[in-house]
DNA sequence: ATTTAATGTGTATAAAATACACATTAGTTA
DNA sequence: TAACTAATGTGTATTTTATACACATTAAAT
């Protein structure tokens, strides 16, 4: 049932016939990743009618024995086989008739994932990473609960070291300069921005250079080790 | 159903008797209010056997056809009668086990009302206001909601006019500063309280000056009426 | 008239954010 | 191998924001 991607409008329908109706739980996951200078989430398409032709983000019903936590992280981890992942509650959107199936109230999270580590598990080639900058409309109220976790995330990103989750190992300022320009979609000022990461002190000069770039290579850096754990918040 | 008390326990066991059991719904209300200088919150006797002389904060199932905001709405209305409240929603706890009568995921709301200007619906003597800060045990995981929200509105209260929900319409500076020395839960600078408060422009000078002060009467001023607008959060 | 308990106000200092330019380097190409 | 290209690496001046701190003034109470 896990794996099958028309679990939640099955469930959903043999919910919204019962008598005494009742409001089902879901997560939704705004899961991110980095690629070509651009910020991506992971879309599938949608199996409601309703919304053929339309992506939705990766969501379903929390199982009554399963924390509300660990319902994203079951979803991240169907599709993306990952097990150490961010993961961080942001809003949780209850209106009667955001889906058409019948009541679901859903608790979205946003993730951060790194695109070229991880092979994705795409069923019929459903699932896909899409320029956020691009999305137009998207099934239910997801539109909206992308745009809400994207707020989320923008504020978050030059508090705390959560980037990090979107790096490879090892990298250069100029990298990571263009991943924070890509979440923020505005470009940075690079002397500023250097100062900026260096006054947090995330950081851990490798004393390595660069290598196949066609220009002055760039020094690599990595997080220090104490900021690339991830958990889970500490509520669910 | 709506007043009785007992309606949350009696709903829950009616649910965790069904044979396929789903998760319930509901809402908490973490309700703050101002008075002699001190940061309440509005409790109410929990009516569970197991949590017997323990307080909770205000929750209810959210009923079928009932936004998630509608619910936390009907609550407040429910208890201090308020049509126009202050209401924010801030986490969604969903441990499986937080509710002892069965699975209940809830959305913790939290809002801030004139404890002088309303009257409570005091029903058998079982709702009354407690001092933030001499909490120490209540009903479920509520003691954490309540942590919660309260950075959350401790956050919240320098970047946006909130506290007015807080204050009666005329007010001095100085009450303005014991309001914020509340909530923060440490003291202010006068001089540099009010220098961030005038640089805010969210009041307006009234011409007037206290009265009943048995000391030099101090300057009074209200909030500008653009910023009296609660309304609810965009999403639901 | 004196005491009390507050109001109202400004400046100096430190910290943080911003704007901005040039010499250096490695690879590529002519 | 010289010149070109496209990036790196770096510092200072300016503005803005936050903080620390003290004294004359006022109205009521005694």
């Amino acid at each position: 049932m896990a794996n099958n991607p028309n679990f939640k409008t099955a469930a959903l329908e043999k919910i919204s016939h019962l008598e005494y109706f009742k409001i089902a739980v879901s997560v939704d996951c705004v899961i991110f990743g980095y690629l070509d200078k651009d910020l991506k989430v992971l879309l599938i398409q949608s199996d409601l009618e309703e919304f053929s032709g339309l992506n939705s983000l990766l969501g379903d019903l929390v199982r009554p024995d399963e924390d509300l936590d660990a319902a994203s992280y079951r979803i991240l981890k169907e599709r993306t086989d990952l097990d150490d992942v961010f993961l961080q509650q942001v809003h949780t959107f209850g209106k009667v008739n955001r889906h058409p199936s019948g009541r679901v109230v859903t608790t979205a999270y946003y993730s951060l994932i790194n695109i070229n580590s991880h092979k994705l598990k795409i069923i019929d080639n459903d699932l896909n990473w899409h320029s956020v900058k691009n999305i137009r409309k998207l099934a239910f109220d997801h539109k909206e609960i992308l745009e809400t976790c994207l707020a989320h995330l923008q504020q978050e990103v030059m508090e705390t070291p959560v980037v990090h989750n979107l790096m490879p190992e090892k990298f250069s300022l100029r990298e990571l300069q263009e991943v924070y320009e890509a979440i923020l979609a505005s470009p940075l000022d690079r002397r500023n921005f250097r100062k900026k990461i260096a006054v947090k002190q995330w950081l851990q000069d490798l004393n390595e250079m660069e290598d196949n770039v066609s220009h002055r290579p760039g020094k690599l850096y990595k997080f220090k080790p104490k900021y690339l754990k991830n958990g889970f918040s500490r509520k669910s």
